[in-house]
Formats: C-alpha cells, sequence, structure tokens
RNA sequence: GUGGUUGUAGCUCAGUUGGUUAGAGCGCCUGAUUGUGGUUCAGGAGGUCGUCGGUUCGAGACCGAUCUUCCACCCCA
C-alpha cells in the first residue's frame, strides 16, 4: 500500500513541536495584550474578490484558488472553455480563496464592522495563512502569522510602541541580538524623486533591496536593465556609503534629500521614532536604519518595519510590518491610517531551535505513571491519581497490567520523571511506592508526601 | 512560474563498469530478568529500492515523465 502523505510546503507537528509552538505563541499573545491590542478571528478563506490584486501580480499567483462546488464547468461558455486563457477563466470557476495574510482580510473586517469600532483600534490576530509558494529553508506553504496593527490613528507614537513591542516579545523569548530595520517609504519617494526616476519608484526599491545581497554593482546592473538612466544612477552614489550610526545615517540623508519635501518629512518621522526609542531603551534588538530596506511596498507609505534574525543564523526575516495610510481605502473607506508589525512564527521557531532557546521546562508531559499490577491496583492508583490531577500534577496510569519491564521501558522513552509502583504490599499499608527515574531511588510514602514530591 | 538537487528498512545512510537471495548502524519485537527502565548478551521481524513507463537476456543503478526534499531566482513571514 502506497504510504499516505500531505502536500508540498505543509507539515505535520509532533507533541514536543505543539508545545514549543505553543510557548512561542503564548509568549507573543501575553505581550499583544499587554499593549493593549484585543484578538479577533477571520475566516480562512474569503471571497476571491477581497483578496485578488491586493498584493500585485505576484501576489495573485501566489494565492491558493478554491474550486466552485457542484457542477463548475457546465457554467462556463462554450467560448471560454476552449480559449484556454486561465486568467479569464479562473474568477468563473472560483470565487473563494484561501488567506494570503492577515492585513487584507483585516481591512476588509474593519470596513465591514466600521460601526461596531471604537477608533483607534488596536486588534492582534494569530492564524494560518497560504500561499502557493515553492516551498525553502524556512518558507512554507501554510504558516502561522502573529500580526498586531492599530487603525484609526496616524500618530507616530505607534511606531514606537511597536518597535517596543518586537523588543518585548523577543526579549521574553531570550532571543538576544534580533536587528530591527526601519526605513520610510517617503524617504524611498525622496530619493526617486531627487534622481528623477519617480515613475521608476517599485523597480528602484526592488533592486535596492537586493544590495546586501547581491552587492552594489548588480545592484546598479539590474536598475539600468530596468531602464533607469545613469545620470540617476550616479546621483545615487552617496546612498550607497550611507553609515554610522542612527542620528549620522539620518544626517547624510538629510543633506542629500535637501530639496526633496517629502524626502525631509519620511526622514523627520524616521527621527522622531529614533529619538523616542533612545530614550525608552531596547533590551533585546537593536533599531537600525536601512536605507534599501523596500518590501510590501504595495501598501505602505510610511515606516517599514522587518526585523533580521541574530548575525549567523542564516533565515529570512523573521517579523515585518509598517505604515499604510490608506489601506481601508480598497475597501471603499478613506483617510484610516494603520501601522502594523508581523511576527513569523514558524521562523522564530526554526531560529529558536538552532540557537537552542527552547526552555527545558516547555514541555507537555506527564510528572509521574503509575505502574498497573492488575484490577485492584488500578483502582487503587487511579484513587492517588485523581488527587494528584485536581491538584494540577500531570498523572497517568498505563492502561495494561503488562510486564513491569514494560511499563517502566514505557516511562522511560517518554520521559516521565518519575513512577509509582503500587501493589498488594502498598495497598495493604495505605502507601506508594515513589521512583525517581532519573536518580533511580525510591522510597515508600503516604499520598501526602507524594504530592509534595510531585508538585 | 524558471533553473538545479534529493528519494533504498521506523530513522540516518552504504550499495563498485548494469549481473545470483539489496546491506550497516540506530530504533523496534522476544528472551536472559513473573515487583524495577537506561547498560549488556542471545535471537527475531521489517524493503514491490518514491511512482509510472522505457532501454536491456537482466535495472536499486541507464533514459523519460510525474510526485517529493532541499537550494538559487522571483517574491516573501
Amino acid at each position: 500500500m502506497k504510504k499516505p502523505s500531505i502536500p508540498k510546503g505543509t507539515r505535520d507537528f509532533s507533541p514536543v513541536e505543539v508545545t514549543r509552538r505553543s510557548y512561542i505563541m503564548d509568549t507573543i499573545k501575553a505581550s499583544f495584550a499587554n499593549f493593549g491590542f484585543q484578538p479577533i478571528e477571520t475566516p480562512s478563506f474569503e471571497n476571491s474578490e477581497t483578496l485578488m490584486g491586493k498584493y500585485g501580480e505576484e501576489g495573485d499567483r501566489l494565492i491558493f484558488k478554491i474550486l466552485n462546488s457542484g457542477d463548475f464547468l457546465r457554467k462556463v461558455g462554450d467560448d471560454l472553455y476552449t480559449e484556454k486563457d486561465s486568467a479569464k477563466l479562473t474568477p468563473k470557476i472560483s470565487e473563494k480563496a484561501l488567506r494570503y495574510d492577515l492585513t487584507v482580510p483585516f481591512a476588509r473586517y474593519v470596513v465591514q464592522h466600521q460601526n461596531e469600532i471604537t477608533f483607534p483600534f488596536k486588534r492582534y490576530q494569530m492564524q494560518p495563512v497560504w500561499r502557493a509558494d515553492r516551498p525553502q529553508k524556512g518558507r512554507f506553504r501554510e504558516f502561522y502569522q502573529c500580526d498586531a496593527d492599530v487603525v484609526g490613528s496616524s500618530s507616530l507614537w505607534q511606531e514606537v510602541e511597536l518597535v517596543q513591542l518586537y523588543d518585548t516579545v523577543f526579549g521574553k523569548l531570550k532571543l538576544e541580538g534580533v536587528t530591527i530595520k526601519m526605513n520610510n517609504r517617503k524617504i524611498l519617494s525622496g530619493i526617486a524623486e531627487m534622481i528623477g526616476a519617480e515613475d521608476k519608484l517599485i523597480d528602484f526599491t526592488v533592486a535596492l533591496d537586493k544590495l546586501d545581497k547581491i552587492g552594489e554593482e548588480k545592484v546598479k546592473v539590474e536598475m539600468r536593465e530596468k531602464g533607469i538612466a545613469e545620470t540617476a544612477i550616479t546621483k545615487l552614489q552617496p546612498l550607497f556609503s550611507v553609515t554610522g550610526t542612527a542620528s549620522e545615517k539620518l544626517a547624510t540623508l538629510k543633506s542629500l534629500l535637501s530639496t526633496s519635501e517629502i524626502g525631509l518629512q519620511g526622514i523627520s518621522e524616521m527621527e522622531f521614532i529614533v529619538d523616542a526609542i533612545e530614550t525608552l531603551e531596547l533590551s533585546a534588538a537593536t533599531l537600525e536604519i536601512d536605507v534599501t530596506l523596500a518590501r510590501g511596498l504595495n501598501y505602505y507609505t510610511g515606516a517599514i518595519f522587518e526585523v533580521a534574525a541574530p548575525d549567523g543564523v542564516a533565515m529570512g526575516s523573521i517579523g515585518g510590518g509598517g505604515r499604510y495610510d490608506d489601506l481601508t481605502g480598497i475597501f471603499g473607506m478613506k483617510d484610516m491610517s494603520g501601522v502594523g508589525i508581523s511576527f513569523g512564527l514558524d521562523r522564530i521557531y526554526l531560529v529558536l531551535e538552532e540557537l537552542n532557546l527552547f526552555p527545558e521546562t516547555v514541555t507537555a508531559n506527564s510528572k509521574v505513571l503509575f505502574i498497573n499490577f492488575g484490577e485492584k491496583e488500578a483502582l487503587y492508583a487511579l484513587q492517588a491519581i485523581k488527587l494528584l490531577r485536581a491538584a494540577g500534577i500531570n498523572a497517568e496510569l498505563y492502561p495494561d497490567a503488562t510486564k513491569m519491564g514494560k511499563q517502566m521501558g514505557y516511562a522511560d522513552k517518554r520521559d516521565i520523571p518519575y513512577v509509582v509502583l503500587a501493589g498488594e504490599s502498598e495497598m495493604v499499608d495505605g502507601t506508594y511506592t515513589l521512583k525517581n527515574m532519573k536518580s533511580g531511588e525510591q522510597e515508600q510514602c503516604g499520598l501526602e508526601r507524594l504530592q509534595k514530591v510531585l508538585k
């Protein structure tokens, strides 16, 4: 018989993995609540029209479409069918699609529930999203995003708080040395304006984004390929040498963009955030200005964030976010500014695993196994187990009265730290033999002592 | 979507220019040991070599397709 399997890019999670994932999620969730965010959930699939066209052409390709129910092909006209044009045919046979991220569904939620929401609305959401991508390391077709967004306030204090939120979560996870990279769409616009390539903003930033990956020369090559003028590339030169501390970088940028109103506005926004964070101080993360950061440009209008794992860990970004002045505009609700960040749960897991940062105590294992000696003895054991469980101690009885070696082996393999032996002789004097599996020591004791040791 | 890569026992992997009955380590099961796990010893089970097709007297090995793994690009958490 053929072995069953799961679709590529998806995963099963073992007990250890689920426990560790919940550890991360609980940490993030607690911090979200700690910062005043409230949870919502949205359906795993949306109407196609809600999602299509919101992530660019590339995004549309990566959205999982759901086939209509029923005899969906019968409703397709003969000419459309013979034409074999997938782009035209798709909307006719698929009217629903799996959620691609949490931001667009959130925008839809805000517009749809605008009369029930008190603004500014701070929401968090932790749910799986799906992308029809080709899997790679840390890249899956089903993965979790943990988002916190604020909608209905354009205050820069939100950006400041979100940086703090990142720092709080990574601090709690003991993940030291992450870098929060920050940029501003307005600075990118200012640069494009300055070099006279406003119409090529996206091409220009996508190329710039690859600087640390492919190097200065190749970035220039790509810019030329995209039709950016040589004079513009020359004007760009000082940008490749923006270095130093955050305030030094800002000073360089300021002189570079002195003629661009929008560029200067972006710089002052960044200054505000950097100054506030300098006063408030971060514990686990570093805030860094990175003018080459240009992800998610389809809707970001102000701050752009991306979180890089600590040095030495080969992993794509473990978080991202930014400000979008008009997110709900695509659903017809104007002038609603939003800003938010996202944690990539699956990648954070891989980083914590690589750095061995999961606490030992993160386990859902039983504390004690009661050996099964037979019917009367099992009942005697279950009476004690009932009390232990009521006291919050994870305890279990071996279900079958098999050979002791087998039962002990089970406890050993499951890494259960204690075993209780209660047979005929213990029953007679109402005691239990408690064995510490690690040291091998054992003692005969009463219920009270049992509970005290196992607590 | 483009290019490359991987698949042999539950796991990690050997398997020579194509040649008899496909191996190892670990794990698993049984016993030595009927109230004591890990260690040791003895024995045992387990594979239509990812799948389908082709070349050949003969294929785990060669060819094609397909699925899967990982990687790069694109893009992204």
